[in-house]
DNA sequence: GAGGTTGATGTAACTGGTTACATGTGTCAA
DNA sequence: TTGACACATGTAACCAGTTACATCAACCTC
């Protein structure tokens, strides 16, 4: 299995001219290119004679067939794009790994990039990919540059927006409910008897999960006081609102945060400070990443289903490619996961 | 920035027949397709007027020219492959968030696979990566299939081998020596007094990075006594692997993880036994993930320049393509990172 | 033995761009 | 006025495959 140098078969005098085509490969075996092209697609259709003396010819030229023309013939080049805010979250990087793993079956490749929440970046980054061939794009949320919408149209490109619910939305999306996500976890720590809740939640400039997820919270707020404590999606970002909370004037009995990666970082901080969950602050996060079921305590939180997401992606994507028929959206419904980190609350 | 679907202009009788291409923009532009070619690619080459006209129709006409056809001429797909084993543990998202960036200064983008730490899979991947127009390959560790080495002859195909320092190695290596990484972390605790040692480390088959950092521990193993413990690489593994830990007969006064990932389970789990660390125990990691330096207590390990492994990756791999001419193998050296999971100690 | 069928193979026209080279026009200097 | 030269544009070959259709032989059947 471990190769070094030294067995690196010799190349010289082989390589100085430039990779074999179709055409050397048939001269090579003294056959047409169509022949070839069989050996090639459908190696049934020729006799095994001419198949063996092809396939040495094949080999002996170290053929390789050019994807690009192939591609010009087939139209497919079997790969689509995926744009996601950040790889560092480990939402996303769940999400494209359900999304690879799926897209495998249908014989799709993935390519990635990162916006960083960025329109732009993501309306230039959705050129390139375009530009060098990708069958669909798949987008994170509802909101983009117009130059990425436009793109799409002009392009006539399958693609879909993830991460969101909006069946009324010019793309098909495949997501879940965020206002929904937060309204549960909102409700849940509102019926364990939480009245003063600690907001925690990302940036919003350009980040319309974000929105929705504080809208959320804003419709079903009617009998509980929210704090809002805004800052950057990291667990870094987690340990500094956990301060600010502390070191804010009200006391709550309990933060709810709207991404686990917040949640966790929260968590240390008040651990830092020995400040114990649930007993003396109740925590819930939203996300259930991989962690919050491990950590201590286990992290209640409101499950979104992001693996179910990749693969309705997928599935998604590829059928629109196959069939040019626009597929309906897609509603996964988010799930509370009660854990150990919220306890009931009578205050006083 | 938000757009409904009732805003989507009409398309019926427009999109009836297939895409349009260059000879139909030069027909309805009343040009060459030359012309065509050059308003696209040297706009200055064109007169205003005919550039006008010409943009005119490419608009009407919704033109998007083919990634195939352009990629058949320059030879040049514009995107390079990745081979990880996973996207689950955020070692691999940050090496991939850089790598990702940085291709992007090389006009490049990056296809991901995910190879499970199966080498057939990785081979059959590599070769569907092939097959869509990969200009180059990047794989984690040394070890592979012999398909796989085949593959990257054959094509002659750029390929950089990540994760791994291997001079000799018949591609080149960017990374950092596994085995010095643990041998860090196990010099450091036995510095500070530790003999009776737990080392938790991920499967070893097909792992070529678990192995080397196994044997760098056994290397250095002279004056402590080491207790191997083996499971999944995840949190729920460092969960798993502290229970056995604490159930095994006689007792260590640290444990070292191979992979953050496992300490920060082996941490909860401690947390949850409410087993204080440093002070009953001290935990070391290797990988320095962004969660380790903010958990309670930081978590000492040993930094892994993942970042710049992506960047130098992206640059090694950029530079072949372009020049054609193999890179240098890059080391990166792996660097100790003393934080407050760890503490002196000294026996009875 | 004529006619039909099947199987293997070749020819050449496609795919959709790029580009070397040819052509034609206009400007300027000699 | 002519030659030199720049500039704009067109023609057609080219890239590396796929594939519709033609060809031809072998076999089978009546």
């Amino acid at each position: 299995m471990l190769k070094m140098w030294k067995s690196l078969p010799l190349m010289t005098g082989v390589q100085n001219k430039k990779r074999a085509n179709l055409r050397d490969v048939a001269k090579a075996a003294g056959v047409s290119v169509a022949t070839v092209s069989r050996v090639l697609n459908a190696p049934g259709a020729v006799s095994p004679a001419t198949r063996e003396r092809v396939e040495a010819a094949i080999r002996t030229l170290r053929f390789v067939p050019s994807a690009a023309a192939r591609a010009i013939n087939s139209g497919r080049t079997r790969f689509v794009g995926a744009l996601v805010p950040t790889l560092d979250n480990a939402i996303f990087a769940s999400f494209l790994a359900a999304l690879e793993h799926k897209l495998g079956e249908y014989q799709l490749s993935l390519v990635v990039a990162t916006t960083h929440n960025d329109p732009a970046i993501e309306a230039e980054k959705a050129k390139t990919l375009v530009d060098i061939g990708a069958e669909g794009l798949i987008v994170s949320g509802i909101t983009h540059d117009p130059a990425l919408d436009d793109l799409i149209e002009r392009c006539h490109l399958p693609a879909i927006a993830t991460s969101f619910h909006a069946p009324d939305y010019y793309l098909p999306t495949v997501g879940y409910d965020n206002a929904a996500a937060t309204a549960i976890a909102l409700d849940f720590l509102a019926g364990q008897g939480h009245r003063d809740i600690a907001v925690v939640h990302g940036p919003l400039a350009n980040n319309d999960r974000t929105r929705a997820r504080l809208d959320g919270l804003k419709q079903s707020a009617s009998a509980v006081d929210l704090r809002f404590f805004e800052t950057e999606i990291a667990i870094s970002g987690g340990c500094q609102a956990a301060k600010s909370i502390l070191a804010a004037p009200d006391p709550v009995s309990a933060i709810l945060c709207c991404s686990d990666v917040l949640a966790l970082g929260v968590l240390f901080e008040l651990q830092r400070k020995a400040i114990r969950v649930p007993d003396d602050l109740s925590l819930m996060g939203v996300d259930d990443l991989a962690a919050s079921a491990h950590a201590e305590p286990g992290l209640t939180t409101v499950h979104l289903p992001v693996s179910r997401m990749g693969e309705a992606t997928a599935a998604a994507i590829a059928s629109w490619i196959e069939t040019q028929e626009r597929p309906e959206p897609v509603l996964l419904e988010p799930e509370r996961v009660i854990r150990g980190s919220t306890r009931s609350y009578s205050a006083g």
